[in-house]
DNA sequence: TGAATATCTCAACCAACGCTGAGATGTTCA
DNA sequence: TGAACATCTCAGCGTTGGTTGAGATATTCA
């Protein structure tokens, strides 16, 4: 019954393609040295751009604008420091910051 | 004795840059879809280029391009199908992996 | 109030990267 | 051996993304 057409690729064609969205939107986010320095030095608690800026050898503007992906994805926020309003002082929200965790984990694990 | 000199940017000098080089590589990496979706079907075994280009929906150059990138990280390897050598199944190196994973969490930690 | 500081926003430039197309290599099978 | 298949490599093209520079906003302090 089966005619012999030329099969092509026959191995598993039960392989579906996974959700991968947010894993590849932290990957994006965290290839980028400076970015990924800010992660990692907020791990140790809030750090104004001017501090951020001096210890990564980078221009203000330059952190700033790499704060403003960091806080449009929801993995940092701002506040101003109660004793003097003119710094802007950035932390990370541990809870966002879990999910991407787990969200690279699944593909890594 | 101290001049009033105008000070600028006070705060956290003992503020120095972490090393991030290798979790920059691994974003990198995860940051493509095609590419993050190969490294997450691999995680339950070996696949050829044909079944994962199926699976995804691209062309099988273009996976054996993103594959190369990974086989040059050193998280994937390729060998040819004991019974069928035309077909090249790769497979990760979960040592590699393990080592990318724990370079993203010691920055999302 | 005005000057200095801290930060933000945005347009422009340039480099990095993914996709495509074409050709080459290696394997199977008639 | 030759045709079909599986994969690789690479140059070219278009887009994305980071850096820079300039200007705007907000805060402090004399």
């Amino acid at each position: 019954m089966s005619t012999s057409l030329p099969v092509i690729c026959v191995p598993r064609l039960d392989l579906e393609a996974p959700d991968v969205a947010e894993a590849v939107a932290i990957g994006a986010l965290v290839a980028d040295g400076t970015r990924a320095s800010i992660l990692r030095m907020l791990r140790d608690g809030p750090h104004c751009v001017c501090e951020l800026a001096a210890a990564l050898g980078e221009r203000e503007n330059n952190v700033s604008n790499h704060l403003a992906k960091l806080r449009d994805a929801g993995l940092v926020r701002a506040s101003r420091h109660e004793a003097n309003a003119r710094f802007l002082y950035y932390e990370r929200d541990e809870a966002v910051v879990g999910r991407a965790r787990a969200a690279v984990e699944e593909i890594l694990r």
